[in-house]
DNA sequence: GATCACAGTCAACGACCGTTTACATACATT
DNA sequence: AATGTATGTAAACGGTCGTTGACTGTGATC
């Protein structure tokens, strides 16, 4: 929604000449934008939580003064919903790429388990505020984040359902399924976030016991029933 | 450390009468000290985060002045260790006496799932201040969380090693399956308490979900081979 | 070249913050 | 009854906060 106010003319002059340095009037706001986004999550990656940042150091971090804020945002909640979305973009670019490849095999789990992980090592700050705010951010907040992650699940289930192996799990349970795999890299995620940026040991470490928690659930759908279970649990 | 400086001579004039109100000097302390701790853990009931609560609000939701706060506690992280312990001692009184039981077998984990979750259901506010700050709180606050965590998946592991059905597992395995478990009931955690406290369509939900999920891992185990897996995944 | 739109500045406001100091009051010890 | 001792109060401090209104300069439009 209200995406970069498309003013009626265009200006087309720069449109062959992509090196315009110090470019348009636009593109500066662009910039500066950006540089407001970057200053939150930098201010983030230590061990601040987006509620309590405030839109005074965000705005000096980010060279403008405190009042030149409101030029691009209402609030520090409308920049926050703006970093959850640059962070979900190129998760969602990820999983797409994945998608495209071959049919999914089991091999295959392990190794998008790993490319994932890679990603979120590689884009540390921004799921390190998403790890942040799942559960302490503002509800809106919340909420957007958990819509990402439920739709991230819904997919996931959808892949599964593709697997011949799976092919006598219902929907309900392809759903409990995607969950809990989702549950294994996000606790992987969490734990990868708390160590050092460059510790490779511990990277193995992590990676080693997520592929294993994968394998033990891959296992366990072999000799799952899903005619089993339904509602017959009363206590 | 430094707990309730215990004086060199007690008094005992009011120990066989336990309906003293408007008690002694140190009862009286007690109980502001746990209005201190009430009013931070109501202000948490919303969706506020404790790193955004200001020490003069909790001093004014517990009905004293500011200054009045530093003789309880040096600032708003002693009192957050405070809230920490008292949510995890409730819990690990739960498990204790969960332990005391008959061996364990396949129906008593999904009996204690229910447990723990009534146990949380019970305990809101405790448990959504923990879910709040594992990953968003003060590095001391959060390390405070996760060696509590560590410590429960030890315990567990322990117990799970009792079962017949798991001694193939290696002690490595024995604690990645703990914590897939702790994984399940936590992430269930989460999910409840995003729900309305009196919603029991959604707990049941709920329940049955998690439940699903750990007798999916159970499922798993049967087919688990410990002496696989050890390092022999070198991409 | 005149005009307009707008990103960013500057100064100020009222509010709340954590912390300190000196003081009052009630209880426990003697 | 006299004397600490410690919980809580009252007032003030310097600082940061979000938000505002009037402004300035510059790039886009006419």
């Amino acid at each position: 929604m209200h995406a970069m106010k498309r003013r009626t003319h265009s200006r087309r002059h720069a449109d062959g000449d992509s090196s315009s340095r110090e470019g348009g009037r636009d593109e500066r706001k662009l910039r500066t934008r950006r540089a407001l986004l970057d200053a939150a999550l930098l201010l983030l990656e230590g061990e601040r939580s987006f509620s309590s940042l405030s839109l005074r150091e965000v705005t000096k971090g980010a060279g403008i003064t405190p009042a030149g804020f409101y030029r691009h945002f209402s609030g520090m909640e409308e920049l926050g919903h703006a970093l959850i979305e640059d962070s979900f973009r190129s998760l969602h670019e990820l999983m797409r790429r994945a998608r495209e490849g071959a049919l999914p095999s089991a091999h295959m789990i392990r190794a998008s388990v790993a490319t994932f992980l890679d990603h979120v090592a590689a884009h540390r700050a921004h799921f390190g505020f998403i790890a942040k705010e799942r559960f302490s951010g503002s509800s809106v907040i919340r909420i957007a984040i958990r819509k990402e992650v439920r739709l991230w699940i819904g997919d996931l289930a959808v892949d599964l359902s593709r697997f011949p192996a799976l092919a006598k799990f219902n929907a309900e349970d392809l759903q409990m399924l995607a969950g809990m795999m989702v549950n294994v890299v996000v606790g992987a995620t969490e734990v990868l976030l708390d160590t050092l940026p460059g510790d490779a040991e511990a990277l193995q470490r992590i990676y080693r016991l997520a592929e294993k928690q994968m394998r033990l659930v891959m296992l366990g759908t072999s000799l799952w029933d899903s005619s089993r279970g339904g509602a017959d649990h009363a206590a």
